[in-house]
DNA sequence: CCGACAGCCCAACATT
DNA sequence: AATGTTGGGCTG
């Protein structure tokens, strides 16, 4: 710690075994940093590309140390360690692929508070003043908080992360410094480069592949994309039971495998398999040579199925060994998950626009089959989106049956990825609700999951799930329907006779995807809220979460923290609450207006 | 500058 | 007032 003028001592809760360095100028505290650092052969940090190690860099340059004496090097965007490896956790954490399929969406945003939160259940110090007012025992303690954070967000379970870099350096043939930077259009890339070089094959330059194999042919539901992608079936209102949900397993790189897709065999040169038609476009697809990608990313799917899969659930094998296989089944999922994308993404080296393209038309096919073939044989199916099936009430014969018919016919492997008890299923697609034998509940896309809205809604809809939870039959509905009126009315009535605990139960919470000057085309309310912070001179950028709630008057909102209880809208409020809970209500035949006791003369008054 | 994809829902905004 | 567009949050 530097020594300064009027800085007190403190109270020193630290352990013991805690030994603090003071030192009387800057340049020697930084110098004895970089010894420290020339020792390790591992620095991590969170965030030391752009502030700690940049900035140790440039404060050790003003007191005219020079660069053979740092142990840092400096990139555009990166630091590196001139003995070492430098292992910037901001970066890896940051990577959705690592976020959404590693860690289950577990942490949102990527700050080392909300991580360690989420990962390893611990916190940061929190301190009230500015750091520069803080004694020199507050400072330490501190500091040493958020060094431990993130170490021991490498090195819980078992050093999980440092494994899963090291699983993904070895499949993508890359640095791990690299690989914990990059994101997984350049894992794949490096993968697939190494393995044409090791096949003495070209590389094909970008601009080729697209000049040969051409752009799409099919028209993409939403405006502004490039194809067509995946089918949603439209959903079968109301609420049912026994509900079996089958899926592919792995279904797009299932595909690439069986269909031999890369970007040498779609639309190949031979006129002899034109006749070898991708269902659904004016495709085809090689029958002579096998595509790299196909044979690369099939194995890669074999090798997790048939191998690190079951052997992380081998109970017969010692605790270490099984986690260690159940890190590379991860790592190879997080690769494969992406594995499609790629070859639709500009960005990729290897970018083929037909190779995306056909990959989605028979995922559309498998699952039309498939739908097909379960009514064919006599059951109901619900519900389906990409690669599922929702059945009504089928019979383990049936399900086998199914099973049975897709090895044998498309070639893709089909299972059972659960079963619910009920599942409540509105008119709307990629909303629906099921609940598992054992009580848990799933809850995908309704308003009341998602992030923005206010706590007092949230709230009252958790409660909701949790009663629906409890329901086990159709005659347990009768009483669940009446407390679920209750909840909604409650939640209703407090916001009708305002009697809200805190103002920020009502704040909605949006993230700002632009610096708020950079919204030309529309305002919308978050940005209206974030521009009446600026003037306040609050410094907003793309990233940040804009807190606010919805008032009477122009602009009707306002920063929750700028507004007053009195001037909530709160009709506003309860359309909230009623477009929210009536995408569940409507599946019950419950009635929002019915609950909050406007008799149906009333509504039209 | 940043970089896997498409489809769906909702609310608010902008335009006709 | 009706219709299309934008932006965010979600599913897969």
């Amino acid at each position: 710690m530097l020594k300064r003028e009027e800085v007190r001592e403190g109270i020193s809760k630290l352990s013991p075994e805690v030994e603090i360095v003071y030192f009387d100028s800057e340049e020697k505290l930084i110098r004895e940093i970089f010894n420290i650092l020339w020792e390790y052969p591992f620095v991590i940090t969170f965030n030391g590309d752009d502030f700690d190690l940049r900035y140790l860099l440039h404060r050790a340059e003003r007191f005219g140390i020079r660069r053979e004496e740092t142990p840092i090097e400096l990139g555009r965007r990166v630091c590196t360690l001139k003995y070492g490896i430098h292992i910037d956790l901001y970066k890896f954490f940051f990577n959705r692929s690592i976020q959404v399929y590693a860690f289950g969406n577990k942490y949102r945003d990527v700050t080392l508070e909300e991580v360690s939160k989420a990962l390893i259940g611990k916190s940061k110090v929190s301190i009230e003043k500015p750091l520069t007012e803080l004694t020199y025992m507050e400072l330490a303690e501190y500091c040493l908080r958020d060094a431990e954070l993130t170490y021991e967000l490498t090195s819980f379970n078992n050093e999980l992360v440092m494994k899963l870099i090291l699983v993904l350096c070895r499949i993508s043939r890359m640095p791990m410094e690299d690989v914990s930077r990059q994101g997984v259009s350049r894992w794949i890339r490096s993968f697939l480069y190494y393995e044409h070089r090791r096949k003495n094959m070209l590389i094909p330059n970008t601009e080729d592949i697209l000049a040969i194999k051409g752009k799409t042919a099919t028209k993409a539901i939403i405006k502004g994309k490039k194809y067509k992608g995946a089918i949603v079936v439209e959903p079968v209102p109301g609420v049912h039971f026994n509900v079996a949900v089958l899926d592919f397993a792995s279904l797009y790189p299932s595909i690439i495998k069986v269909w031999n897709l890369g970007y040498q065999t779609v639309l190949c040169p031979h006129p002899e398999c034109k006749t070898n038609l991708i269902p659904d476009t004016p495709h085809w697809v090689c029958t002579k040579k096998r595509a790299l990608e196909s044979l690369l990313i099939g194995a890669l799917r074999d090798l997790r199925v048939k191998w690190y899969k079951p052997k992380s659930k081998d109970k017969s094998l010692p605790e270490d060994k099984r986690n260690w296989y159940e890190v590379i089944q991860a790592a190879i999922k997080v690769i494969l998950n992406a594995s499609y994308g790629v070859f639709g993404a500009e960005s990729f080296d290897l970018y083929c626009p037909p190779v995306a393209e056909a990959t989605a038309a028979i995922a559309r096919h498998s699952l039309t089959q498939v739908i097909k073939r379960a009514k064919e044989i006599g059951i109901e199916v619900l519900y389906g989106d990409t690669d599922s099936v929702f059945l009504k009430n089928p019979t383990k014969e049936q399900i086998e049956e199914l099973i049975e018919w897709s090895e044998k016919q498309l070639k893709m492997g089909l299972d059972v990825d659960k079963v619910y008890r009920y599942a409540v299923f509105s008119s709307r697609k990629k909303n629906y609700l099921g609940v598992m034998e054992d009580g848990r509940v799933d809850v995908k896309g309704l308003t009341g999951k998602k992030r923005h809205i206010p706590k007092i809604i949230k709230e009252a809809f958790d409660l909701m799930k949790e009663r629906l939870a409890q329901v086990k039959s159709s005659a347990d509905f009768e009483q669940a329907k009446k407390d679920i009126s209750q909840i909604v009315l409650d939640c209703y009535l407090k916001l009708k006779r305002r009697k809200w605990e805190k103002l920020e139960d009502l704040a909605f919470h949006v993230v700002l995807g632009e610096t708020p000057a950079n919204y030309v085309k529309t305002t919308p309310q978050h940005v209206k809220a974030a521009r009446l912070l600026e003037k306040r001179g609050v410094e907003l950028k793309a990233g940040d979460l804009i807190s606010f709630v919805k008032v009477v008057k122009e602009p009707h909102v306002k920063p929750v923290e700028l507004a007053t209880n009195n001037e909530i809208d709160v009709d506003k409020y309860i359309g909230y609450l009623q477009s929210t809970f009536e995408q569940v209500l409507d599946a019950l035949g419950l009635d929002f207006n019915e609950i909050i006791g406007l008799t149906k003369l009333e509504r039209f008054m």
